[in-house]
DNA sequence: CGCGGGCTTTACTGGTCGGTCTAGCAAAGC
DNA sequence: GCTTTGCTAGACCGACCAGTAAAGCCCGCG
């Protein structure tokens, strides 16, 4: 099957819906079947593309992955000033976690956390996914913060270590707010780390 | 039974039993056969004492959190220095993981984090668990910051949010750690801290 | 002594789990 | 036109799942 067909429309369909189960419950609590039924793909099809569940849903994650890296790209574009890119980054976390919540009720968190939270002592694969995702996000935060250093909008000091604290101070607010159900705890995301980073602007928009 | 016999003591091992093997694996990958085995206690027995796996968790997260309490009581004493409490609390965290890890070759997180990354959008119960005891922790932190403010040793500024930073920032380094099952993770921890509340003292010890 | 209730024991249920197997299909390639 | 290839369909597997039923044990209490 070269091109485009309902071919590989299964095998997506499979991935895309994976993720949104997954992340949507949890992984123990998503079975192969209920993810055929919701794909309209049988199990046979499912075991000819994936040869286990955890497969599949490494392969669902990296492919989300995929997605959001184009988003990610856009927002921490080099042509734009570099608080603003955390601004859009900040905004872009907020406004997915909202459709999820006027859909199903719920703060889902970041996917890649509540995988990497259930697993990584269980599955090596996975966990070694949502280390390098970790990684590749804080790389993103730790351009953005040596480019702020160098026009001189956040005091200088060594952009790496930055990043990672930064970093670690969203995944625990968004961890927060999905424990809390809670929306109102995003808004405690800006005005947080541009304390942590010591921006100078004011904390307020 | 009204004194401590063989009785309690079943309902207690299944209590520290199920805690074990959830914060080592996950809620979804253990079963209730498992923890009875474990804990030497029969299936009938068990729903003696709890009506579902759902409740027997909350009981025994709720059981382990009782102990920690008692730890974090002496760690957060008022009689210390606020810094020095804070300390104190780190390396407490740093033993746990390290304890663990030297047991079964992984970093197992912070129970009630994993807990509540797996459940919180299934389980509402455990959700409101999980949420409560971050608030609690955030509470230590407070009134140590509160006290480290009125001493001078860290800038002057609302106590609660900045205990909610602080709170977010080791949340996602404990994750973090987890992610990578590298203790060195940890390291960061105290540095970091530092850094968010303004401690004035240097970051090396 | 016998009764009652808390706890244990064992056997069991129906359903779901992840995964397998094989027959069949449609279309590409020769 | 025939075969190969990539995919689908659906029956099937044993293991395991959370949870139930009921009989029995032991001990304090009257």
């Amino acid at each position: 099957m070269l091109i485009g067909m309902k071919v590989c429309d299964s095998k997506l369909r499979l991935l895309q819906t994976a993720h949104e189960l997954i992340w949507r419950q949890s992984y123990g609590s998503v079975g192969v079947d209920q993810i055929c039924e919701q794909s309209g793909v049988k199990k046979g099809s499912f075991y000819h593309f994936f040869r286990s569940k955890s497969e599949l849903t490494v392969a669902a994650y990296e492919n989300y992955w995929e997605q959001s890296r184009l988003t990610l790209d856009g927002i921490f574009s080099a042509q734009s000033p570099p608080l603003e890119r955390l601004d859009a980054y900040f905004e872009n976390i907020r406004r997915n976690q909202t459709e999820h919540f006027e859909r199903r009720g719920r703060v889902p968190g970041c996917p890649f956390v509540s995988l990497g939270s259930e697993l990584s002592t269980q599955d090596e694969a996975i966990r070694l996914m949502a280390q390098q995702i970790s990684e590749r996000k804080c790389r993103y935060l730790e351009s953005t913060l040596r480019d702020a250093m160098d026009e001189g909008v956040i005091p200088s000091q060594d952009p790496k270590l930055l990043a990672q604290e930064l970093h670690f101070y969203i995944v625990g607010l968004i961890q927060e707010a999905k424990i809390c159900n809670n929306l109102a705890v995003l808004n405690r995301m800006k005005p947080g780390a541009y304390r942590i980073i010591g921006a100078l602007r004011a904390v307020v928009t």
